[in-house]
DNA sequence: GTAAATTAAATTGTATGCAATGTATGATTT
DNA sequence: AAATCATACATTGCATACAATTTAATTTAC
């Protein structure tokens, strides 16, 4: 029997199973990172710097869909393991360029066995794996 | 040209737009949750309450992957809304059981209409949707 | 029948995440 | 060139999330 209220049935939205793979996902990189002390939102920031070495922090948040509000203390943080420089532009005193240290690289060679472990935890076959991530990057590309 | 260290690349992650999209997306209902003063943890409770009337808060939390120390403080804030109340069990004083009340009812026809307003919101095809969410409950049952 | 173990919530501490505001700098207008 | 506007980042306030611990109640072991 379907009622008008189906809509608002927990089971039928696309938002929260969404909204709990993400946090799920998330919490199964935790035992991983914690061996590089990392969180999963420093994580994230560090795959940028890894590949791009030198970012400033606005284009940093389009790269991780962030604002300065949440990445400002994660910057601090990694600054303060020594992982990233932060510093005013000479341009643009209103810009700050982060900067990959010496550090920062090495601990690239640490995480590298980490996106394997992850997929490992995952129970969905490759064929799903890659739909999901199709459907996802063509939804996050309407952001 | 790929490197070893591909897998560590932003874009090659599941994960990524997993979190993104979940962020995303629940930030398209906040205009609609602030109309009904909810936020989106306050709503998915409420969903529940909608459908079970009554519930602990232990079953509440295997509900919503949430566990007490998220739900207290939503729990205690709904309950000063007046859409819930909460009440130690009778029969065991360690249970506290969570109940709907009149203006919680109330609440649901002032909501009905945010699940339709929020798919028109999405720009996915109604096939990739439902692909979407066939995975994605998928996976959900692997946790 | 009591001690030990278990369970359910609440509490505490840390880390996001975002809206709104503040501050300093740079760009634009006239 | 001064006033206005715009931009980049930082700060503040609020609401999650979750791990770890605490507290109170119940169950289990012996």
């Amino acid at each position: 029997m379907s009622n008008k209220y189906d809509a608002l049935k927990l089971e039928n939205q696309l938002c929260f199973p969404l909204y709990v793979c993400s946090k799920e996902v998330v919490k199964r990189y935790k035992p991983f990172l914690d061996e590089i002390d990392l969180t999963y939102t420093q994580y994230i920031t560090m795959m940028v710097m890894w590949e791009k070495k030198e970012i400033n922090v606005k284009e940093l948040g389009k790269c991780l869909f962030l604002d300065s509000g949440t990445l400002t203390p994660v910057l601090k943080k990694l600054e303060q393991k020594a992982y990233i420089t932060r510093k005013r532009s000479d341009l643009d005193e209103r810009v700050l360029d982060v900067r990959i240290t010496e550090e920062g690289e090495k601990l690239k060679e640490r995480a590298l066995e980490i996106p394997a472990k992850i997929s490992q935890c995952t129970s969905l076959e490759q064929e799903e794996a890659a739909q999901l991530y199709r459907i996802l990057n063509k939804l996050l590309g309407s952001f």
